[in-house]
DNA sequence: GCGTTGATAGTTATAATATGACAACGCAAC
DNA sequence: GTTGCGTTGTCATATTATAACTATCAACGC
């Protein structure tokens, strides 16, 4: 799927990283948490990580789906959502419950739920590593006496890039 | 749809609050929303509505549509998403996204996206009121430049009845 | 190596959620 | 009362997701 390092276009992201290097740190990063975890990392569920990873933007299931059915035979809805759900489980995808659809997770080692960014304008999703947030709804949650589990904060609007200057 | 406030079952949610004063304050509060903002309150709307009201518990579009199919004639999906659609704009009911299901507001007055809190064990959902958090995520969003539109804040966990003591 | 076992993946069917396009109806303004 | 537009009805279909069962594979003990 990624190809091995040529020159290629500079486009607004590019300019920003380097996006192959992107998508190999999430597929070690996740093959040594399946090794960690006694997980086998299988060539189903890394072809599945990387077409979450193509992009910063948010992969539907059935988009997958079709993608995947041009690599490997036998694929079916339940193969897709199965995998999907392996990757959630092990904190190596998230889903984006505002759009029904998955990114991969920047920092799968830490145990967390996920906040988002969501750009209107170009589908990019940054996921905020702000753990304050965290600490923020808890406290607000506590007013009420609510014992967190799982949070579920998607901001949708503007990204640097699509706001007006 | 909500009686006309018999003595009823001291449920342990009714020992808080009077539900049928609170679908009622409901159903007047839409009434002059959309009377502020020259839209009909038509029998459907208002059917919609207090059948979302008659929990604190998210309703599926889907359980609207067979509770509306037995007080009126030609329910369809459209029917129910055109008017959950309705509502939603007028900010009358809220998504809850992680759900696919549908709360009402209970502070219609105000532009907001709605922060939620909701019970894994019960599945009363809370909407809660503090403003701070607004505050803190566009502190959180500034950082990396971004303008957030909506935000989609659903916290999944135990509610004061629900927890272990 | 060989068979057992449990995890992984394939297969088929169907459920649950949601939208589009157009026709009919009904209320409000004139 | 007619016109016009917003509302609702109707029909069709798209999209998202899961269940149940079978086949295959890979790891392990022997």
């Amino acid at each position: 799927m990624s190809k091995t390092s040529q020159p290629k276009l500079e486009t607004e992201r590019s300019v920003e990283h380097d996006h192959d290097a992107c998508i190999q740190t999430a597929l070690s990063r996740a093959e040594k948490r399946c090794a960690e975890e006694g997980e086998r990392f299988t060539g189903l569920r890394r072809q599945v990580l990387e077409l979450v990873w193509a992009e910063h933007k948010p992969a539907k299931a059935y988009d997958l789906l079709k993608k995947l059915s041009g690599i490997r035979s036998g694929v079916a809805p339940t193969t897709v959502y199965r995998t999907l759900d392996f990757l959630q489980e092990r904190g190596l995808v998230h889903k984006i419950e505002s759009l029904n659809a998955y990114v991969g997770c920047s920092q799968p080692n830490a145990e967390h739920s996920g906040h988002f960014l969501i750009c209107e304008a170009c589908s990019e999703i940054k996921e905020i590593e702000n753990s304050k947030i965290s600490v923020w709804l808890e406290k607000a949650a506590q007013d009420e006496e609510f014992k967190i589990k799982t949070e579920t904060v998607e901001l949708h609007g503007l990204c640097i890039r699509c706001r007006p200057a």
